[in-house]
DNA sequence: AATTTTCGCAACCGCAAGCGA
DNA sequence: GTCGCTTGCGGTTGCGAAAAT
């Protein structure tokens, strides 16, 4: 495929859009909309290419554009969103009436990600805490029962373990299959230990999919949207777990409860 | 006050998917 | 099936403004 020669080599204009051309663009489009971009600009007159016309449209000109500050609510749904979905910023986008990719990447850029590293550094710290406390029960109460005393290396002990490490290389007593790790995802334990024919087996993409909220007719409320990755990730929660939390999302949000299919 | 550094954001680039011929 | 075109997307850049020195 031959590539299309660029603005400047066309004699196009580049760089920031002008007062001017962003009327034209406005007018041209309200009478005539933008079925083909590549010939918009020819027809409205401006010295653009099509696809400068089409960015300016859609991350600037477009009516429906929200401006100004991010609130803090909104702040926290691209967060949590970018935690399911990863770098796919049109579906986050998508969550976000009025808001664009453009403009939630910058802001990702610019102010959230050093704020989400700082949760998920909270969070490792956290669990690796709770971890730490709950083998320190778990060794004692088995070593009672065996009427054993824990064998304590005494090289090691849990603060020598780094928050990197703890829910993929820590292990709490004869129990390894505690912690269950996915690429650059802090998972949650399974408490209660169930076996691996009880975990919620789906493909890894369902969630970087977003199959989750496209295939249904229901879209959770950001409050509710927010808390699902905190509280439900399908490759570590039972079924039992995954049903009630499915339908407190629909009852929290007011809706009739429609359990998805993979349920 | 002048200069340098950092930040924020609009715009651009290149790739890939979708679609019709 | 392939080719060429259009569009959409994500990564990156460039530049003005603000902050720091």
């Amino acid at each position: 495929m031959v590539r299309a020669p660029c603005c400047e080599k066309m004699g196009l204009k580049r760089g920031p859009w002008t007062h001017e051309e962003d009327q034209v663009l406005i007018a041209f489009i309200q009478q005539h909309g933008h079925g083909n971009w590549r010939a918009l600009p020819k027809q409205a007159g401006l010295l653009r290419c099509g696809k400068s016309c089409r960015l300016r449209w859609t991350n600037y000109l477009r009516p429906d554009i929200k401006r100004g500050n991010f609130s803090n609510e909104e702040e926290e749904t691209i967060i949590k969103l970018h935690e399911m979905l990863g770098n796919r910023w049109s579906a986050i986008a998508g969550r976000l009436p009025g808001r664009t990719d453009n403009e939630i990447k910058n802001v990702w850029h610019t102010h959230l990600k050093k704020r989400a590293k700082k949760n998920e550094a909270n969070r490792e710290t956290k669990q690796y805490s709770a971890e730490a406390s709950k083998c320190e029960t778990n060794n004692s109460s088995e070593s009672e029962q065996m009427n054993l005393r824990p064998q304590v290396n005494e090289n090691s002990s849990y603060d020598s373990v780094s928050p990197q490490q703890s829910s993929s290389e820590f292990s709490c007593g004869t129990d390894s299959s505690s912690f269950v790790t996915a690429d650059n995802q802090d998972m949650a334990t399974n408490e209660d230990n169930e076996s691996s024919d009880n975990f919620f087996d789906i493909d890894e993409n369902f969630w970087a999919d977003s199959l989750l909220f496209e295939n249904l007719d229901f879209s959770p409320p950001t409050a509710i949207e927010a808390e699902l990755q905190d509280s439900f990730t399908p490759c570590n929660s039972n079924m039992d777990d995954s049903m009630d939390f499915w339908y407190d999302l629909f009852i929290k949000a007011g809706e009739q409860p429609v359990l998805p299919e993979f349920l």
